[in-house]
DNA sequence: GTAACTAGTTACCAATAGGTAACAACTATA
DNA sequence: TATAGTTGTTACCTATTGGTAACTAGTTAC
């Protein structure tokens, strides 16, 4: 009678993949600031208001690692460091979107109340 | 020279409402579980082999709290309880698609190597 | 010389998320 | 009477996440 439905597994072993990559406060937050064009470090630090040096290194070395990011160090003068997205990160596009459109929506719906 | 795109700020604000709701290591399984249609407690607890009873009662509480899912309480003899998902909790359903895409486009291009 | 801008690093601490194991109360069945 | 199956709860602990503040190193502008 007990059945564990194999398409149910396959879905859940796929969103932990993707959750791995993308889970905590602030990897969703420098993906969208880089789907605007490749950045630097204080730029997405000032989009980005309330985030600290820390936390934004930290996490755009395992968005690097993971190859959503790249980082491109130019030898200018004062040492300049652009962060833009890979094929991969830009792949997150349509996920974005929806996560977005569902953020809105949910706002309407239980927090506008 | 500084401009702080509008828009980027108001997409950064729609995902922290989304995230707020979605984060963590459980909710998303649990409801991937619940839209194979309403499901009782040792159920959902079967589906995600490795989730204790103490995080699935804590995260179904949660997932009732943003009016995600309802709970049903049937007081038949051995008492059973229904989880199912709500308007809001089918209104997931396109961002969980692209959730698993994505994760299986993810794990093709990096796990995969 | 001093301040400010570049891109971070480091040490320390607090809060949260998650894990483990035992237990509760009730019913049905052997 | 004992066991198993219902849905959880509780106490305790660890690990991860995130926050704060100070600091580094190099260059440029005042």
């Amino acid at each position: 009678m007990e059945h564990r439905e194999p398409v149910c597994q396959f879905k859940l072993m796929a969103s932990r993949d993707a959750l791995e990559v993308i889970q905590g406060k602030w990897r969703i937050p420098i993906i969208i600031s880089l789907t605007y064009g490749r950045k630097r470090f204080g730029e997405i630090q000032r989009d980005i208001a309330d985030i600290s040096p820390k936390m934004l290194s930290q996490e755009l070395k395992s968005l690097e690692v993971n190859k959503i990011i790249t980082r491109t160090l130019f030898d200018s003068m004062p040492v300049t460091v652009e962060y833009s997205l890979t094929p991969l990160g830009m792949s997150t596009k349509k996920l974005l979107d929806e996560l977005l459109d569902w953020g809105i929506h949910f706002r309407k719906e239980v927090v506008g109340n």
